[in-house]
DNA sequence: GATGAATGAGTGTTCATTCAT
DNA sequence: CATGAATGAACACTCATTCAT
């Protein structure tokens, strides 16, 4: 009934949100039930109140996190640069590296937003814009430059990140395609959505 | 106690439906209880047995009948058309027109399948499948044609999809850009990204 | 599983009131299980919450009515009465009478207190010191009419209520003593506490 | 973690009675939770358990040694007295001196009863006994010297020690009365009560 | 068809208690 | 002695579902 030997509380924690990322991105959050969660780590269902307040400030927690952790990521890995071109061509190739493999986080950061009170979605949200704007300034950016050529910035900017993100949708580790290949297939579509065109062709209006 | 004058059965089911979309939209479906959904049309949570078997089976009825509906309405709408590029216009405005004026009804269609039982999910992905298919084939014949490039079908019609379904994730009729005005923005995304193309630019081959 | 034959709500209310009062009495309201207090009415648990919104508010709902229902049958037991003297033997009879059929009532009613929320302490003290307020102000009357003396008239009032009231603390309807000769008792004590009288005796020193 | 400097056993568990004491009179016993009164002397909720054998025994031994605290002070401050109005001065003006001053325990001392288990409660009845028996005889006593007057002893104990008792549910420190001046009132109250009486009898005055 | 009352399985959460460290 | 982590039993409360009326 006391403590076990050799356990240590962080580790429980990090057990503890890595079964609550697979529970609710298979069944939901509501659907998570913390007996079972619990039972994935091997503790009671009381236990769990060791290392988390309620099951939902243990979500809002780790939407947050998740997003920060994301938005660190991206940071590092886009530090230093500053050509658009090649900071897109870094974003997608980050993108969708993070997406693929943390496909179950990106899923719940944007489908259990909703299990959120007004205020941890405020914060959650927020951290959520700062990644998107990441994204329309660069737009801007080489657009300016003339790199790049599109009407409104901040619909470009949804439907890019719609895009790549959708990934998560349908993405298996064991699918038909690696993820060089996807990297790559998706750098092209971004790229041909942003060359400048020759207005050209297709409906002769647009 | 008898039934109130003038609502029929039918009504009563339709007003249902409405309100458990609103409900489901907003809050999810695990969340949706019913007694709630029973008073947003003015009757007891018993009554409702009288128009629907059970919430599992309500849902899956739900979800089916948007997909049908979806459907329905797509071949009506590209009925007689042949020219690949005329029926990628067609569908870019339909499904952004749907996808505006159903916003809710798109958005639980693509959040709560995971709620559904195995078979009933099997149900609907099979019509959501013949959705994705008309695209698909539809890009192939386009590129046949010589009208349009791209590598990979099955991803680019996933990217497609998810760039213009993910307009249901931020549309708000009274927001800062017209209907018209975001078909418009949509289908030139849509065409730069399939031209084909001054190769050119961007990564060399890339 | 349905609703059983012959049974109405107002009845199983009346029931799950009457239960409660016997469990808060002899346990305290805090150490009254719902599982078990919906077993003495014979339902289970989650039935209790037809009718009852909940614990806390079952509780402030019953000492509330509680005080009211003593408050009402007091106005009704001194109607018409004006003379002090008989305004008290009335009111003496009138609390024994009520503590001692009443007790657990008046016992829960004291004791539980400290289980209500500010509001519904707020609430439910207000009528408690209308019960206090009626007795003071009859000893006033009585002062100024000359048939009683005492010094402060508020602990009076506390004096006497609490030797009254301490009677549900013992009473037994099985005891000793009956009723008429118990309230004889304190009908004595009372008076002897509030005759005028040679101040004097007594103790010298006092 | 060793001891912290300059803290002793017994310190803490005092500070735990103290802090216990506090709790129970205002929230109850059941409503008291041991990490909360962890929390007031600033150790952790397991580390009770190194000054206390368990919830109920530390209640049982709280209640157990007030009575018998309340019964030492009795004995001494009436040590050396025989005459029965001398000693029921002081028997007041104890009683008042100690449940003023000791309000909490006290209160909880009278309505923590029911939470013992039953050889607990005997335990600490037994003890309540002898301060009510102490001033039964002294009562007794005065009867039998012809000083006081009254027909039944039990009942009057009961009724004199709810009167004085009673302070207890409404006295505050900073309050309107003073200490002596509420001793003077019910001095006199008292041995009005007890007074042999003009008269009277029963009500043909009243 | 509608209703209120019932059910039972389940939900998140609390809590006294234990014990390796 | 103090602590953090564990336990298991209990708790109030919710909810989909049923059914006599």
């Amino acid at each position: 009934m006391g403590r076990p030997a050799g356990v240590s509380g962080a580790d429980t924690l990090a057990a503890i949100r890595k079964a609550a990322i697979a529970r609710i991105d298979r069944f939901g959050y509501e659907a998570m039930n913390l007996r079972d969660l619990a039972a994935d780590v091997n503790i009671r269902v009381g236990s769990l109140y060791n290392h988390v307040p309620n099951k939902q400030e243990f979500l809002a927690g780790l939407l947050e996190d998740i997003m920060r952790e994301l938005l660190a990521d991206l940071d590092q890995q886009v530090a230093g640069l500053s050509d658009p071109e090649q900071c897109l061509l870094q974003f997608v190739r980050f993108h969708i590296a993070w997406h693929t493999a943390r496909r179950a986080e990106v899923f719940i950061g944007n489908s259990e937003l909703r299990s959120l009170s007004a205020p941890q979605y405020a914060r959650v949200i927020a951290l959520r814009r700062r990644y998107e704007t990441y994204l329309r300034n660069l737009l801007l950016r080489g657009r300016k430059a003339g790199v790049w050529q599109f009407e409104d910035a901040r619909v470009t900017t949804y439907a890019l990140l719609a895009m790549l993100t959708g990934i998560a949708h349908w993405y298996r580790p064991d699918g038909r395609l690696s993820q060089a290949r996807l990297i790559r297939l998706y750098e092209q579509m971004v790229q041909r959505l942003l060359k400048p065109g020759g207005t050209c062709s297709g409906s002769p209006r647009a």
